[in-house]
Order: structure tokens, then C-alpha cells, then sequence
DNA sequence: CATGTTGGAATCGTATAGGATTCATCAAAG
DNA sequence: CTTTGATGAATCCTATACGATTCCAACATG
């Protein structure tokens, strides 16, 4: 006769994205290697350790499995894609190629005031954090460049190619791969020369920073409105980065 | 003690892939102006009309989300897209500018015996069914333009490239425009020009088939492995296209 | 006429039960 | 001893009911 059931959950002030917020949390989870590559997914796991039902979890796990992060099979269950081949890599590179010049030179065509703005703060703040040594060197440097790609990306003005390079996911996987290495997880040789050639994309010799010398060049282009300088120093960003995997490994 | 269970045949032969099933169905209906855009999507309905329950209309709508398709507003529900605004066309073309060249010249440099019979094949079975002028032309015009242009993606030889282009969804959004002209649910002037633009992709002079020509100029350079004609014609292609749209509209 | 309140409708997330399938272990026969 | 087949547990997938929150619109009041 009590109207009022007694034990039901008290969760209030829900900003009802639960479903966005579970996604980017196994997509941390993948980046961070707490999900390692080719193993299982237990939607039941991780209701448990995320602290929510079944159905949230399912709607991010097939947003992932459509990023190409999750593999589904159908009557066996979900699990972690495995890390980039090499060809897999290469071929990745190769779509960065297509892309990426493209996007600088529309970025120096059409950059605008706030462009610069946002740009410079960006290349500023991180030769600034790079001085101070105490934090880990590699992760500021890939965070940086994850941030630094996909804002050109926005920069060219192009939603197209925005999302297209947004779901190639590039820094995830390198992330991936760089993970693994340092959990020691590759034993295969060639594959470890390979994640050497990784580190060498983002130091020179050990000590400089490659990488943002690199940027230095393209976001001066941009910023200059330099379309041409724009593209040539993209794109041999990007294809220097490839020569250095493939001599690595060949 | 009978080990053998009766009545066990009864909804066996289950595929397991529900979720595919009700995404490629919901896909469909948006395709095909069942779901017209910018309307909502009710679950409940759906799960009544597709006889299937709520958790794989919500994955499919997950994927669809992320394909760009189907809008997920916070505590409102979701809707379908709207149809492409000009600056959306445009900038749709421009990025199909960028890889699918690139794709017709790698396609030309990697092609094989099978891909020459494969393309072929698409090219001569397309001409036979217009001959026969008893089917809705645009449909058939449509249909095989879609699969050429996804074919060559996948002869590219890069996944890349491929799931990049098969994400533009470029043909779903051509055809729910050319839905929408069909329908006269398209008012607006400068709209109603830019989808007679559209025919003019596919008809020339209301008689021939431009986009045949056009096909069998590039599927004829790819079979040579002629990789820079190939590049050229598919340049041509979708560069003439593009034109047309822009000066019907300005 | 404008504004605040209140009620219903729709949607989101939760919880749980049960059928179906896979995998691994174990027993039996050759 | 090896191979084959069956049994049971674990997991996935589906279905359904319910509570909680938010949006929308009608209504009353100043």
C-alpha cells in the first residue's frame, strides 16, 4: 500500500550525457592501455567499474566500434582493436598526406586575427611547459601535436575534412604504440625498430624537439598567410615522419 | 533421460546481428524520406515498427550519430539531419576532390586482372540496364554511381581512403536532396536550382548520360593503368560537377 | 496583456529476467 | 594414449517494466 518505494537510487543532478561521458572514458581507457589491444570488452566489467548500466555502455561501444576502436563479433562479444600494422601505419600516413597540406594551405588562406591568436597561445604555451623538464617529455610533445594537427584541421575552414581527420584517430593509435613499448609488450623486432622510429619523430638526436621545430615552420607559414609555405612545410612534415618509420623498419 | 530438448528449433538460424540489421533499416528509411529531415526519431515507435526492442534501435542511432546522419540532442531525443545546405555540398565536393583523384591513380598503378573485370563488369551491366528504359533512370543512374565511385575507393588500396569516403555518405545525402525535389518539398528558390544542377550531373541535354561518359572515361584509364589520366578524368569529374552546382546556384 | 505556475507527455537511464550461443572441461570409446 | 562427443558455466543479446528528469503548453492571476 505505500506508494513510496524505499531503495531506489538517489543519482540527481545528472547532466543526462551519460552516454558521451562513458564514451570518452573507454576511449581514455583505450588510449591508457588499461584496455589493451586484441582483449576482451565485458560490457558487464565495465557497467560494474564505471558505475552504470548495460545500455550507456552498449551505445559508446557502438560509437567505437563505428571510430574503428572496438571490433564487435557477433556472437562472441566486443574487444579492443589491435595496434596498427605497419602497413596499416604507412597507410594511415599516406591519408594524412592527402589531407593535412590541404588543410595548412586553406589555414594560411583564410586565418583570421583569432587564428593567430590561437595558434601562437598554442606553439607558446608548449615550448613553455617543454622548458620546464619535470613533467614527461612525450606525453606534453604528442599532446601538443594531437592538438596542434587537429586545430589546422579546423583552421582550413572545412568540416569535411575536420571530421575525417578527427576519425582517423592518428594520435590514438600512436599513442597506442608508444604505450606498448614502454610496457614492453613488443617483442617482435621489427616492430620494436619501428617504435624507435616513433621517438625519432618527435626527438632529433636526443635532445632537440624535432616536431616542434616543424611546427614552428608551419605555423609561421600559416600565420604569414602563406599558402604555398603552408602546404610544402605540412607535407614534408608529415612525409619526413613517414621516411623515418620506413627506413627504421626496412 | 532424454538429453535431447524439444522445441529448441524455434527462432534458431539467428544471425545475430540485430543491431546491423535495425542500423542498415533505419539507414535506409532516412534514404528513403520515410524519416524526412530534421524530424524527430522516436525509439518507441521504431521498436514498434521494426518489431525489435529498444536496445538495438539505440545502437544503431549511436552509429548513425556518428555517421552524421541522426542528431542526439541532450534531454530531447533524437532527429534526423538536415538536408545539405549549399556550403555543406560544396564542401563535400572539395574534400571528395582530395582523395577520390588520388584514389583513380592509385587504382590505375595497383589494378589486376580481377579488378579490370570487376569495374567491367559495373560499367557494362550499368549500360545494359539503361537501354532498357522501363526503370526509373535516375534511380539506376544514381545506384551506379554510387557503387562505382565506392568501388574505385576500395581498388585505391587504401582502407584509409576507402572508410573516408563511404563516411561521406555522399550519395545518401544526393539522393534524399533529389527526394526532396521529387517530393516539392523543396521551396526555397536557389535550393530548387542547385537540385536541378543536380540532375544535370547525371543528364545532358535531358538525353545523354553524362556521368556514363564520364565513368567510362576514368574506368578506361584505369584498365590501361593509365595512373595520371586516371587522376586527371576523375579530377574532371567531380571538379565539372561541382561547377555546374555553382553556377546554377549563382 | 504579460508572466508565473502547474500538469501531462516524452525521453533518458536503470534494473532484471530469460533465451541463445560459445567455450572449456571431462568422460568414454577406439 | 588420443580423439570425439556431451555437459555445464559464462557471456552475450533481447525484452520489458519502472523511476527520474526535462520539455511543452494550457491556465490562472496580477
Amino acid at each position: 500500500m505505500n506508494p513510496i518505494k524505499p531503495g531506489v537510487a538517489k543519482s540527481s543532478a545528472r547532466t543526462s550525457v551519460l552516454s558521451d561521458e562513458t564514451y570518452g572514458k573507454i576511449k581514455e581507457m583505450i588510449v591508457k592501455y588499461e584496455i589493451s589491444p586484441g582483449s576482451r570488452v565485458n560490457i558487464d566489467a565495465l557497467s560494474l567499474q564505471l558505475k552504470t548500466s548495460q545500455t550507456p555502455i552498449r551505445e559508446a561501444l557502438a560509437r567505437l566500434e563505428s571510430d574503428g576502436l572496438i571490433k564487435k563479433e557477433p556472437l562472441k562479444g566486443y574487444s579492443a582493436t589491435n595496434l596498427l600494422t605497419l602497413e596499416e601505419f604507412h597507410d594511415l600516413f599516406q591519408f594524412r598526406l592527402l589531407i593535412e597540406p590541404w588543410a595548412a594551405e586553406q589555414a594560411a588562406k583564410r586565418i583570421t586575427t583569432e587564428g593567430k591568436r590561437i595558434l601562437n597561445l598554442e606553439m607558446k604555451s608548449t615550448m613553455k611547459t617543454l622548458k620546464q623538464k619535470s613533467v614527461d617529455e612525450f606525453k606534453s610533445l604528442t599532446e601538443h601535436d594531437a592538438r596542434f594537427h587537429k586545430l589546422i584541421s579546423q583552421l582550413s575552414g572545412s568540416k569535411s575534412v575536420e571530421s575525417a581527420f578527427e576519425r582517423t584517430h592518428c594520435h590514438l593509435h600512436l599513442f597506442r604504440l608508444y604505450m606498448a613499448h614502454r610496457l614492453h609488450l613488443i617483442e617482435n623486432n621489427s616492430r620494436a625498430k619501428f617504435v624507435e622510429g616513433l621517438f625519432e619523430q618527435y626527438y632529433q638526436n636526443g635532445s632537440g624537439q624535432l616536431a616542434i621545430i616543424e611546427h614552428s615552420a608551419i605555423s609561421n607559414a600559416i600565420i604569414d598567410g602563406d599558402s604555398k609555405a603552408a602546404r610544402a612545410s605540412m607535407h614534408s612534415h608529415i612525409q619526413s615522419s613517414l621516411k623515418r618509420f620506413s627506413t627504421s623498419v626496412e
